[in-house]
DNA sequence: CTTGAAGCTACAGTCACTGTAGATCGTATG
DNA sequence: CATACGATCTACAGTGACTGTAGCTTCAAG
């Protein structure tokens, strides 16, 4: 019989077996053709289907704005302004994460380095400035 | 009856109501005096413990490493080393999720500007990209 | 033919909350 | 003092995106 197994498909698109089933589950891939026997068998639009949730995932897209975006696929009219304005207000949200780890960054690495070369015998200043928030630099 | 109501404790700390009950559950914070009617009343001390434990997890520790945290303030011997080795892994984990989101960053911003002032009536990009990891500039 | 890996379904568990229902409590105003 | 309204109480279900488990059946190699 021809067609992957869930397995292949799995090994190539590197989302995990029970992961695809949850997302056959969710409606994100459509219910696959089986083998007599009851397991299911992908062909390659299945492997492509696939490989663009997991790309989308992996740019934090949540499960809900993967469906959007393949409905859009699906009806590519007008789609532009929409698929744009997903992927616009993702990468406003991006921008905004990346902004609090840094501040995030910044005060973890003031609290590591306050500990590094103090003195044998001092207490440790970590635990200090984990509790004393008024030392950050930035609020949050 | 002097002590905080868990709603100004809310108030002061930026916690949920909700969410202190929630740390009390998860042994984060301890079972607080009660009024003779039965509502929670809070000292001085469990609004600091609740402060100490807002800052932690908004510095990325998640609530088991909370509670670490709290046990080696309990216990100060030699406590240095553990929460410097804690607070160091964290500081890693920060610093990967920062370059991983930077990545994610140049990806959608390529995204959303191959789509910009294309002309008019020419088929949307930002799908296509999306479709096509091929094109990222690095794996992931 | 045997064995072990891979597949199947169905459901519980994860994390850190959040939301809901329905009851009780506290307090400000008429 | 009565009433109304917000705050608080308990207990439990729901969230997102999986992950893990139990207990089967099926497949492929030797």
């Amino acid at each position: 019989m021809q067609g992957h197994s869930i397995g292949a498909l799995s090994k190539r698109t590197g989302v995990k077996v029970t992961t695809i089933r949850y997302y056959e589950g969710r409606g994100l891939l459509p219910d696959p053709g089986r083998t007599d026997r009851g397991q299911r068998r992908y062909g390659d639009a299945e492997m492509d289907r696939l490989s663009f949730i997991a790309h989308a995932r992996q740019l934090g897209f949540d499960l809900d704005a993967v469906a959007e975006l393949i409905a859009l696929q699906e009806t590519p009219f007008d789609a532009h302004g929409e698929a744009h304005l997903i992927a616009t207000s993702r990468l406003a949200e991006v921008r905004d994460r990346i902004e609090r780890l840094r501040r995030l960054e910044g005060e973890l690495s003031r609290i590591v380095s306050a500990c590094d070369g103090h003195p044998d015998g001092q207490p440790c200043r970590v635990l200090n400035a984990l509790a004393d928030h008024g030392a950050c630099e930035h609020e949050h």
